[in-house]
DNA sequence: TATGAATGAGTCTTCATTCAT
DNA sequence: GATGAATGAAGACTCATTCAT
């Protein structure tokens, strides 16, 4: 929902805008988020703002789209690759692998949208997000129905429990990457691009064995 | 750490003044809410806050120890009903029970400590909630600790992956009899003591199917 | 013009008062000097204050008053130590020697003094202060006259610059002395009785040297 | 230490807004002085203030720069008249007389600074002062100094306490002209460029007498 | 198209003063 | 005579938004 005016804009400019107003963002939530801050860094005219947007929550809006639709792009091209359909297992591994791998890599993206979804519906901000909210769970719960009917998951309990659960999981990785070795996602945002203190195999790992605890449960098998 | 002046206030003028205030920094984080808007619904003056407070941030670090506490005080009434010490998984399907149950029954008590916990870390408000921030997965963690030992649980995996596993199971209860039932926690905030859109036994249903996947899988056995 | 009511008052209480009420007044200024501080030092209810005086103005005015009369009372005593009727230079010494000995002996009560001499006039507190402010000047000029009339000062400048400057002379010793010894009159407030950096000696010697100057002038003789 | 946005401002409104803060902080101390006042006085919106100084500190700093390098300013002009280097008693004669002329005419920027140097060291505004403070007076203990050098100055009396009595006395020439021309400087602020009731050769003769007084002392001679 | 000064409602907070108990 | 809760005006400051240039 920019104007004209932003999607005329050369593409560097453009670019280093957003830079900055995702930078703002996903340290600040919606009402402490400041428009002077991201043209005093810019070192633009705080008028422009409004002539690339109609407002503080158009510019916002804009934001979480466009973040969720790279998100989104990264998913596909990550899905991609793994060629043939195999098991609801395999994929649901794949896609809580890819999702947080995006997450970590991408730490201004995320925690803009970690902040969107703390936005309490019913505010401003809140209604913007509300929309995108139910997308991740929808998308599961149609996963969720096709594992069903493959016969791989269980349908003794309602479908959209499981989709719940499933999607709970997927959000606990970074969390649990966080606690486990000992790091702050949103502390690393201000120093430029630090390593994550893990290797790929380290996350898979994590993600496998979350698979595996949902796959079979946490009980001891056997008693 | 409120002032003698508050503690000193009459039952039913503290009561409402809390009430206001739960009611304020339910509905907005910590920066948007608002101390006029407080006072303005009691239809005091706005010094008088200042009589009982020192500021701002201590009447929300007041709040959120109350909530805590309350809450807490009611888990404990709770666990001492299911007198014997049971098996893990009993003891985890009253915890979630007693915790979801809570929540939904205390919208204002609930929403303050989720608007809590987003609050960003290093900011006035996250400081005051750093603390109380990993008491519950501390807590997890021990009860999975001794599920082990126990030989309930299953000791291949992680224990702090089980830990947050559990956790993020325990928090969707709420979104999925809100998706369930159609009906919006923040939304009855407003209205006058709405009753909930489901009876005892279908939220224990709930929480009984929750505890069976995460103990059991969601893959369909056999398979 | 405190009020019946503080006149009443066990002179312990009144006495604590007062010294609490110096304390604050002498360190802030008028409109910085803070009731609520006074009260709270002292642990009593800020009623309280409103019935011994009208209001902050009031008490401000009575401070000022004593302050005023007990520096008059030890002038005076000192002036009965100097026997007969000496000299006016001697007399002139002797004042000035009592009143910056008076000053640095109580700094609650001349910083007070300071404090309300900077308080600008048409303001609440100037106009307090204002009537107090020529008394002093008329004593000089007095004084001078006197000085005059027996041959000892000259008769060739107008009488009331002569006091000006003798007055303003009289005031500087006081940063003399800090400017010399390097301390903070104000600063010395805080600390509990500190002893002064200099000896009865120091302070005889510096006003010696300037009724010297006021005498004979700062040219150097024989040229 | 005005943003930019002050200095690109029209002249016009640039004066006018100086004017209007000159005359708050010359009438009220720091503390008393207030921005609210000045925005109501000029017409325009309080953020204004905000958008031309970082602070109500900012402000008081820069209107004390300006009016001493204006004052400054005037000193030299004055100064530069008086061609070649004359003796010790002409110099300090020409500097009161520049500085109480100057004092005189301007009312807003000699108060300000008589404001200023009351402001109790250790506070916010005292912070801003101090360290013009001490110009003078070191200025001034240069001039004793190079008066002795010369021996035009006696040298039997404390340099630093010569400098403190010819400071105190140049200070005394206003209060001086009040007191015989009965009017008051800070009454005069709020009238329209009212004229001084006294021409420029009654302010110099009581300069040149003050002068006098100081070389050669307020003793009748021959006694 | 970009600018950036102007706006003014809104924020938290302080404080002297009052008055019922 | 003492209390201390209530008051409300006033303070400094922030910020999204507008609009003339």
């Amino acid at each position: 929902m920019p104007k004209e005016t932003f999607l005329n804009l050369a593409e560097a400019k453009r670019e280093s805008f957003l830079e900055a107003a995702f930078h703002e963002f996903a340290r600040n939530e919606y009402r402490a988020a400041s428009v002077s801050r991201i043209v005093a860094k810019l070192g633009i005219a705080k008028g422009s703002v409004y002539q690339y947007f109609a407002d503080k929550k158009d510019l916002y809006a804009y934001l979480l789209e466009l973040a969720a639709t790279r998100k989104q792009a990264w998913m596909v091209k990550k899905q991609g690759a793994s060629s043939a359909t195999p098991s609801f297992f395999a994929r649901h591994r794949n896609l809580i692998l890819a999702s947080v791998d995006f997450d970590l890599r991408n730490p201004n993206y995320s925690l803009l949208m970690v902040n969107a979804m703390k936005e309490s519906p019913g505010t401003e901000a809140g209604l913007v997000v509300s929309s995108i909210g139910h997308l991740t769970l929808d998308f599961l719960r149609a996963l969720v129905q096709e594992g069903r009917s493959t016969g791989e998951l269980r349908d003794d309990i309602d479908e959209l429990l499981v989709a719940q659960l499933v999607n709970a999981a997927s959000l606990s990785v970074g969390s649990y990457m966080e606690a486990k070795y000992g790091f702050s996602i949103v502390e690393r945002l201000g120093k430029a691009e630090a390593s994550l203190p893990f290797g790929d195999k380290d996350l898979e790992k994590a993600v496998d064995e979350l698979v595996e605890l949902l796959q079979h449960g946490i009980r001891k098998p056997g008693r």
